[in-house]
DNA sequence: GGCAAGAAGATTGCCCACAATTCAGTAGTA
DNA sequence: TACTACTGAATTGTGGGCAATCTTCTTGCC
């Protein structure tokens, strides 16, 4: 260090430094995320699904048989993630993955028997998770409503300011 | 399917099943979390740093230097997750690490020169973060305690009802 | 028909997250 | 002093997430 900067601890550590991880939102952000993730986990045990796997099923079981490409529209995966964890799901039995005739591109993801099952262990996963937030239902649907304002504009800022052609 | 159970789309996406998609809060925090990592990737491109990756220089640059251990826990980062980020950062050049003369199993990271110098490039970073999200003050603020009360209520719950031996 | 443009999935490569294990070092204690 | 228990990091293995590229198929247009 050969010019003037300081550097010591207590000049970045500073009560207006924007740099301060407490007050970075996204921070609380994913550590809210990765709290939900912990419960999952547990509560989704002995469904044997992982969260991204219960999402999947829950895009099936409401809609019985859909392209790829629609569950990664509603789940917003891309073919890199999704492509491996299908074939995981079908591995495991959950569903089956069958070209579709109409368009030989479009591959058609269908839940097997065991895949419906599932459903039946899964029904109460909705209300344990909501139990362990404690939240009431108006805050959790004024929570999502801000996430889906904050999301929204943060993708709005993102087509403003980038997409180079 | 042998049961009377009926698995038709219609009866899955009844508009009172709990198991839909859009009813998932868990859905949209990890959206708005998405959105931030996008955003993040964009305005961090110039810094050569991912997200994670500012999270460590940020603590560096307030703490100066620190065991490996602290930065796990400011951070919620285990060591399989932290140990091979750190080792991409050294090779980059951003910090080095060095174990401890007092306590041998302690690993201490302190920043480079070089590793300093990127705090200047990164000083703009909040400010183009908070107007892609376009929250006020308020708002923002108002959000972080809401995800922070979120985030301790999901934690507790796991604490009370889990914690095997 | 034949060709260019575009769409749907799959693959590859990199990074991050977490569980479980391992290893070196420290501390406490009989 | 040896024995044990614990602690801090690193490693291994699995799964997600994303960018970039590739293949195959469809479509539109000449």
């Amino acid at each position: 260090m050969s010019d003037g900067s300081r550097t010591t601890p207590a000049g970045a550590g500073a009560e207006d430094d924007p740099l301060r991880l407490d007050l970075h939102l996204c921070f609380d952000l994913q550590n809210a995320s990765r709290a939900f993730g912990d419960v999952y986990r547990r509560v989704l045990r002995d469904t044997g699904l992982t969260y991204p796997q219960y999402l999947v099923m829950i895009t099936l079981w409401e809609h019985e048989e859909l392209p790829v490409k629609r569950i990664s529209q509603l789940l917003r995966l891309d073919s890199g993630t999704l492509s491996p964890l299908l074939k995981r799901m079908e591995l495991a039995g959950l569903l089956t993955r069958t070209r579709s005739a109409a368009d030989e591109r479009s591959v058609i993801v269908r839940p097997t028997a065991a895949g419906s099952a599932l459903r039946e262990k899964a029904k109460g996963v909705p209300a344990q998770i909501h139990a362990a937030a404690g939240l009431s239902p108006q805050e959790a649907s004024a929570l999502q409503r801000a996430l889906r304002k904050l999301a929204a504009s943060l993708d709005t800022s993102l087509d403003a300011s980038g997409p180079r052609p």
